[in-house]
DNA sequence: CGCGTTATATTATCGGCATCATATGAACGC
DNA sequence: GCGTTCATATGATGCCGATAATATAACGCG
């Protein structure tokens, strides 16, 4: 390596980085090499040194995507009692901010009609991702003393997922925000955290 | 007129419909002008004799998609009892035949995280018809005496089209399944009517 | 029954994008 | 400072899709 080690290891993030973005901001089609490159400064040739091709990016970035949500989530509920940690994350994840940074938001949100029309590898790393998030949902709904959490868990996942995809889909933009603290009251009332 | 007046209206209705399943099928991006004429028996020169663009076709195709979709449901709750239609039409939407028919689905399930990254035309008509279909279903909703109907019907449209979309990327049968059904109680018990 | 009209087919153009082959130039060890 | 080596740049190539120009063929009217 007459390169400093890191530099290789560095463009390889930046590219992740810029292809998170864009993959949620312009789905896995419209999602372009030279895009990606062109947003890490530097010039669509290279990019296969780096991925070996388009499908391996997409797959890596996805899966990182759902990690680093994760991680986000877990670090803005840490510490708070069950119930507050549920709502909170509620909160978060069906409001207003998150509605309006498609870029940086939830996958599922930016990716959900997508899936069935891309690869089989591609919809495994989604589908982990899902199954990560409803996992980590069911355990907060247990500790929260929530009934049936394994079940519950997937169906208060779609419900959030779809009014904030549908939110981004409404212009007015007081029916859209409407929408949304509805779908949070529906939510709460039904695991009981009204209150919250 | 030499050609019998009808030849080019069918065309155009064979377009229409071959194009409607695609944009459900394919996406918008994916479905093309070529694919949609080869569904159609036809070549893919001829299209700019029916349609001025791709752009005019999925217009008018989304269009169409809402149009039918309503028609359809309107024929399947016709003269039920409000409590009756309601549960059916939940039972109708988030269940298993319409999550494995995407192609003939509802087109919000279908197109949901498309929507942003489409023309503004094209949004604007997937707006139209998710207003009309919220519309509808809060009529439904006050027609069954549930509170708050004008406010509660996009959110619980959004919880039914979030459920069938997320099961879709769901492999696991089962899990894909339990989904649905944790969907729709979920949804009955928030308009008072598990008993149906 | 053939003529003009109109729907559809053929073929061409153009641009975008993934992928690849080769060139360049920066950094480190000597 | 010099050459080697690796990351990145330049510049093809080939495919596919949208659009458009032109050619063909079906049809009904006179």
């Amino acid at each position: 390596m007459r390169y400093a080690e890191s530099h290789k290891d560095e463009t390889h993030r930046a590219l992740l980085k810029a292809a998170a973005r864009q993959l949620r901001a312009e789905g896995p089609d419209r999602l372009s090499v030279s895009g990606v490159m062109k947003s890490a400064g530097l010039t669509h040739g290279g990019f296969y040194a780096h991925f070996k091709s388009k499908d391996a990016l997409l797959n890596e970035t996805l899966a990182d995507v759902f990690a680093r949500s994760r991680r986000r989530v877990e670090k803005l509920l840490d510490g708070l009692p069950p119930r507050h940690a549920l709502a909170t994350y509620i909160d978060f994840y069906v409001g207003e901010a998150h509605r309006d940074d498609t870029a940086n938001g939830c996958a599922i949100t930016a990716l959900n009609s997508d899936m069935p029309r891309q690869s089989r590898k591609f919809r495994a790393a989604f589908e982990a991702g899902v199954k990560a998030m409803a996992d980590g949902l069911a355990k907060r709904l247990t500790a929260a003393g929530v009934a049936d959490a394994e079940k519950l868990a997937p169906s208060l996942l779609a419900a959030m997922a779809g009014a904030v995809a549908l939110s981004r889909t409404i212009s007015d933009r007081g029916l859209s925000n409407e929408l949304l603290a509805s779908t949070r009251a529906g939510i709460k009332a039904r695991l009981g955290i009204s209150d919250l």
